[in-house]
DNA sequence: GTGTGTGCAAATCTTTTGCATTTTC
DNA sequence: GAAAATGCAAAAGATTTGCACACAC
């Protein structure tokens, strides 16, 4: 495990005034081994935590930008934001149903960026979802 | 009403085997008149349509490609697919709510298509979201 | 010690399913 | 007339809430 990141993630809870407890570290080290993960998932994982307590950390960590909501495929997950890992987009296999970490592309940024700014908007963050099919499942 | 997207539609429906009735009518029209609206909503303003017909034809309309799911801020939301308007994207204002459909960008989109073709991935569509504070949200 | 956070149980909200009846072709 | 779609009611799943107790500070 990644103590910095472990660090940042005490800080910013103490930052803001909320205690540090073993559930929001279980529900934190779960985000951290898990590219993405859906909420039913970290439910049955953190079997130690009540799923109230998952639910109303995941709004927290929401609310301090721990996390990001994700609709990938059918369902939607959670993942860790920019603040903890890369910022990326993803790839979903319409077949399989794997979902894929696109490498950075900074001119795709560039373009998006533009585009909010063109409409006077201030961006806090994006979200891309490519869909399609992955090149095993169209080789078949 | 536009009669053109209605015989379209009224197409689909029959060149895939289907029948051509009252709820699937009234839930195209409620889609064509709203930008992108939730399912709940959905099932509110239908209400000559029974809640599970509209989840049934929801479904079937995914499957035969006339709707996108999106994710745009909170809730998770339906819109008509590229098929029956522009290809766009969304900024959700994270203060106010609203969701504004964002201009074409070819430059854009063709770092999308070029990020899926790098990975050798076939692409079937994609989806963005921009989030932050609108013009007269960020002016407050 | 104080106030926040958790766990439990129950309530609520959302989505899905089974089946008899109606509608479309 | 046959097959598909609908409506209803009930089941299943997901999320939220209230409250007493435990834990972090």
């Amino acid at each position: 495990m990644d103590d910095i990141e472990f660090a940042n993630f005490k800080k910013l809870l103490k930052d803001n005034g909320y205690f540090i407890t073993k559930p929001r570290l279980r529900l934190f080290a779960l985000l951290h081994h898990h590219p993405e993960i859906s909420i039913k998932q970290l439910v049955v994982l953190a079997d130690k935590n009540d799923q109230s307590t998952v639910y109303r950390n995941l709004i927290l960590f929401e609310k301090l930008g721990i996390i990001n909501r994700l609709r990938l495929g059918w369902h939607s997950k959670v993942e860790l934001s920019d603040m903890f890992q890369h910022h990326h987009h993803h790839f979903t296999c319409l077949k399989c149903g794997n979902v894929t970490i696109l490498p950075e592309n900074s001119l795709l940024e560039d373009q998006i960026n533009k585009l909010a700014a063109s409409k006077n908007f201030s961006q806090t963050d994006h979200q891309l979802e490519i869909r399609g099919l992955c090149q095993s499942c169209s080789d078949k």
